[in-house]
DNA sequence: GCAGGATGGTTGTAGCTACAACCTTTTGCT
DNA sequence: AGCAAAAGGTTGTAGCTACAACCATCCTGC
């Protein structure tokens, strides 16, 4: 019981805090940011929309919405799939990429300061095994998420 | 890194899992459900907004209108607090009593299927603590969130 | 070689949350 | 007492997400 009510209080919480932060100092949502993140360690900052929102945990028409805003303000580019007619890739622009790179500091201190350095290193191992545990009954068949890895 | 990389995907993707099974059953929202839960823990039923937001970890203005929505579908009524003219109390209904006694099962279901159930008890445990520490991070002043019990 | 289903993606809309502005009552200071 | 500031709530609005509907392309079996 004691577990289950202070993980909800955690869900609720927690991604608020991350979302000012970002929204403050970047004016970027944290999902947005987690896009670019995810579009800027792809080869040539380029990923098809699927894979994206796979990586992302969101949905096909979330990521859809998303990427058109970013699109708009600059920071992601779409063109259509060479190989596939159907499919869009999504790349991180040059100015795109000075973004994440210019917001990515402070985000990394926010996340140790609210999470990390406040656990101990066993800890840290313990949530990393309990959140793949909840993940695997969360997502059985990993339709989205490829956050399984090591 | 894992480990956040992790629990980014948990927030992103466990809230949708319990909403979706309460909307499903019951029509509710995830907050909704828990609001009313809060509420059939008090004392007779009843709660100030302000106490009422602390439990659930929300924001006044976001109880304000869910409290509008629950109390036009008859499950809460709202009174102004006799000792303090500027506060209201929010207060169960009969209905709102039967509501919340025939969805709780599914929902504790719901929440062991993806969450306790997967964990040793020494994980459960240990991911108490780890939530613990995290709110006390998130939350320094504990304004919201009366979940440092036990 | 083509019909029917599967895959990839976009768009429209309803509903919830965050933020800011506002009003009322209470408290604190002098 | 009296006035300023704080506490308790509500309302309005903008913005994001979920869900459903939709279109286009690809693949499979026959």
């Amino acid at each position: 019981m004691t577990a289950w009510v202070r993980l909800a209080a955690v869900l609720e919480l927690l991604p608020g805090v991350l979302d000012s932060q970002l929204r403050r100092d970047a004016e970027l949502t944290h999902y947005e940011y987690y896009v670019m993140a995810m579009l800027s360690e792809a080869p040539k900052r380029t990923l098809r929309m699927t894979a994206l929102a796979q990586q992302t945990n969101a949905t096909l028409p979330r990521l859809s919405h998303v990427v058109k805003r970013l699109e708009d303000r600059g920071y992601i580019e779409r063109f259509p799939c060479p190989q596939d007619a159907r499919a869009t890739n999504a790349r991180l622009t040059a100015e795109g990429w000075k973004k994440i790179r210019a917001t990515a500091p402070g985000h990394v201190e926010t996340v140790r300061q609210h999470v990390i350095d406040v656990l101990t290193p066993a800890q840290v191992g313990e949530l990393a095994e309990i959140c793949g545990s909840i993940l695997a009954a969360v997502d059985p068949d990993r339709r989205l998420s490829g956050v399984y890895d090591r």
